[in-house]
DNA sequence: TTGGATGCAAATACTTTGCACACGG
DNA sequence: CCGTGTGCAAAGTATTTGCATCCAA
């Protein structure tokens, strides 16, 4: 999480313009718990960013990406999604309804590197799979749901 | 890994025809270690079993993956990847070439559970992301080739 | 001023679907 | 024989790209 004066330093640095719509793509992600997706940040920013292109949130995200100032997270729903947060942690996802949940635990951050030779490890993340508090009360009623209502409940 | 005998009584018990399209995907998959994706198995099939759909691939990796005859990985590379290994394991991606390699460790399959409210962990897996050996060696040359030769070194 | 970013629409990549026909059981 | 799978092509999503214009530095 970088304030609005880390980034710009972030971006001197590399010699990238800071412009208003990447300010304004990663302030949506930091301000958001939800790991929202491309298109999900589309929709909350467009109503301040007039004029703003769903292209340039995926080129925005991309960048971000590349500079390692945000995480894509490999859900099993089909759009990626993101976090601000680079520190290390982890992700619990529903398998019902896409939802991802943080999940910090010390332990997770010291697990034994991978027995691949030659593999150079540089990160390394636990994805745990299941049904999120909601869904595991309701069983079956919203499983079909995952891809329909995608961007209805990204939170 | 099933054997084809497996395979049928598996298939008769849910009343699901075992065609011979379904064997082929699925014993293509079983003999590879390469953790193919939809269309590097098309490639592949399609010199043995003639007339075959790259849709007909996808309904049945699907079909194999709801039965859980296989698992789905979530891949930083935009095609889906599968394993006809469903034991617990793990995965090395390289970020450079996409490849995957399986990671074995009992110790990987003891984490501690996530401590979200309520979630009902189903699975878990965890991804290291880094250099595979050759990427290592090679710095830079082959890092932009992800997406672009995919289809050619899915081994 | 100027190189890189943006906005738009079109293109691409991956996956799914609809329908007629084929085939396993 | 019947119900489901298959093959084909077309449709759907998610994402990227080309290009003219705009803007941060």
């Amino acid at each position: 999480m970088f304030s609005q004066s880390d980034l710009k330093e972030l971006f001197k640095r590399r010699r990238m313009p800071l412009t208003h719509q990447r300010l304004a793509v990663y302030g949506e992600l930091a301000c958001r718990r939800d790991h929202p997706g491309a298109e999900a940040l589309y929709d909350s920013l467009r109503r301040r960013v007039p004029g703003l292109a769903l292209a340039t949130v995926y080129k925005t995200l991309k960048t971000l990406h590349e500079m390692g100032l945000i995480i894509r997270i490999d859900s099993p729903a089909s759009q990626a999604r993101y976090d601000a947060d680079v520190a290390a942690h982890h992700h619990a996802v529903c398998t019902a309804c896409g939802r991802i949940a943080d999940v910090r635990d010390e332990r997770l951050d010291r697990l034994p590197r991978p027995a691949v030779r030659g593999f150079l490890v540089r990160s390394c993340s636990v994805n745990f799979r299941g049904l999120c508090a909601e869904c595991a009360k309701a069983p079956g009623s919203r499983a079909a749901s995952k891809s329909r209502n995608r961007r209805h409940h990204n939170g």
